[in-house]
RNA sequence: GGCGGCAUGGCCAAGUGGUAAGGCAGCGGCCUGCAAAGCCGUUAUUCAUCAGUUCGAAUCUGAUUGCCGCCUCCA
């Protein structure tokens, strides 16, 4: 099977071709850099990453794209209401989301464009506008006219007769039409701005996808990326400008990835429940949020709660002790023979990347190496196992660690994980590591000679810290509870 | 008012015409000195409701009900 992609714009599932064989373009839209992201904005970079991963990943030569917008009203208001400057602020935030990004194990894009940065690309795409019609000048401001394009609506699949009998839109006296939207928005008092044939001003919101896309990408492009909440009006106006402009398809498949809700309610300014990446990542491990933000389909809603970041962080647990399971048992097996889990996985993935689907095949691969690792609990070490099934076991271990490559989980050794985990959890108790290894040695010698009540009474202690051992064949290790 | 989405076991969640993945929780068992971890078995004759198409539907069609999103800045 081959890829298949959702395309918002036909509202199907298509086989994806790229327009050059072999080679992916794709853009995303990346935040207005005025605030911290939130959970929501990690679903969306997440969700991309996994994306642009996969493709590398079945040999696409992938160019990718994610811009900042680095000016606009929220950023300006924010700005002058700290009293610094437009770029101080952006760039403040530009930062934070990197250093967010980096933390859950982000890949950064290729390019990664400001709007600021290119006001000529964005400046000739609206002279192009204006000199064939599709845009007009009003006292500065330029605006594009959306009865100009034809296929206007076609990837929200609206009518602007439909939406103008109900529309909540302002009546603005400049615009012919209420679904007008500003290219180029005159420059007021206190406000940044460039030099334009239609005087100072600064660029509207919508045209500087359309120009990043084409100076990075060109005229069309493969995949373009986003929120469900960009399809209308930013997407449609990306379209309408772009294709007005250059008088081709500007984008061949779109991707639009649903909301994160917390606590079943949308994260919204009222309600003041906003998630952001930087106090989730110090309660979760970054992976553990991966993994939560993968395990629904990337198109349907997913709910943030404690519940489930427990249970996304009991997952993570379960794999990475299967993995240190088998180094300590098999080690490293040489000379692997790929198995047939990552097999199955790319066809999870090639099903419009079906990662929730993709991550039960991990599970059912975690559960049937226990299964074959059990066969030894009576002995030691791996005496009761096979040449085949160690050979097995060695597979399936690797193909795992493939899969965790294409996620962007699993990147740390077994050892590193649970040491990191054991250190954020002791931190605020009054055990430390080194105390705990002592007890467990006395324990050790309680039980080698039978005496159990003290052994257990070690254990109790321990339990009582939040401490749980796991005995086996290998030896006792211990973990802090959640 | 317009457009779109969703409804699957106690909870989360895959499954888009061929007879219900996976995770968490529960119960019974194996293993263990006892535990923990792991494994095995078990928990939906059934996929909001009703009607229809079909040899066959959770999957397609129509209607009903209930949630949700977008149409205004928003990932």
């Amino acid at each position: 099977m081959s890829l298949n992609i959702y395309n918002t714009l036909s509202g199907n599932k298509e086989p994806f071709e790229p327009f050059e064989p072999g080679k992916v373009k794709m853009y995303v839209c990346g935040p207005t850099v005025y605030d911290s992201c939130h959970i929501g904005h990690a679903r969306s970079v997440v969700v991309f990453d996994v994306i642009v991963r996969y493709l590398r990943a079945i040999g696409y030569d992938t160019t990718y794209i994610r811009n900042f917008t680095d000016v606009d009203d929220k950023i300006i208001n924010r700005a002058n209401d700290l009293g610094i400057t437009l770029k101080e602020l952006s760039e403040k935030y530009i930062d934070e989301f990197n250093e967010d990004m980096d933390a859950l194990n982000v890949r950064r894009p290729d390019f990664a464009p400001k709007a600021t940065e290119h006001i000529d690309q964005i400046i000739d795409v609206i002279k192009r506008l204006i000199e064939k019609g599709h845009a007009y000048q009003v006292n500065g401001d330029v605006y594009y006219s959306v009865n100009s394009f034809e296929g206007y609506g076609k990837l929200s699949g609206r009518k602007l007769e439909d939406m103008e009998a109900g529309a909540r839109v302002d009546i603005d006296e400049k615009k012919n039409n209420p679904f007008d939207f500003a290219l180029w928005k005159s420059a007021k008092p206190d406000e940044p701005s460039w030099d334009s044939p239609w005087g100072e001003g600064r660029p509207g919101w919508h045209i500087e996808c359309s120009a990043m896309g084409r100076e990075f990408l060109g005229e069309t492009f493969d995949i373009h990326g986003g929120g469900k909440d960009l399809i209308f009006p930013h997407h449609e106006n990306e379209i309408a400008q772009s294709e007005a402009a250059f008088g081709k398809q500007f984008v061949r498949y779109w991707v639009h990835n649903g909301f994160v809700n917390i606590n079943q309610e949308k994260m919204s300014k009222s309600l003041g429940n906003f998630k952001m990446i930087k106090d989730v990542i110090m309660k979760y491990h970054p992976e553990a949020v991966r993994l939560f933000l993968l395990s629904n389909h990337y198109r349907s809603p997913i709910d943030f709660n404690d519940k489930s970041m427990d249970e996304s962080s009991a997952g993570l647990d379960k794999i990475y002790t299967l993995l240190l399971r088998v180094e300590k048992s098999i080690g490293s097996a040489k000379d692997i023979e790929p198995a047939n889990i990552y097999e199955k996985f790319c066809e999870a993935m090639d099903d419009d990347f079906n990662t929730a689907r993709g991550i039960g095949i991990i599970f059912d691969s975690v559960r049937s190496i226990n299964r074959m690792l059990d066969k030894n609990t009576a002995g030691a070490l791996d005496d009761n196992l096979s040449v085949e099934e160690k050979k097995e076991i060695g597979s399936a271990h690797a193909d795992i660690l493939r899969i965790g490559n294409v996620l962007g989980i699993i990147t740390e050794s077994p050892e590193a994980y649970f040491n990191k985990k054991k250190e954020t959890a002791l931190e605020d108790k009054s055990v430390d590591a080194e105390m705990i290894e002592e007890m467990i040695k006395k324990r050790f010698e309680a039980r080698k000679a039978k005496d159990f009540e003290t052994a257990d009474s070690i254990r109790d202690k321990l339990d009582s810290l939040n401490i749980t051992l796991e005995d086996s064949p290998e030896g006792t290790i211990w973990k802090v509870k959640e």
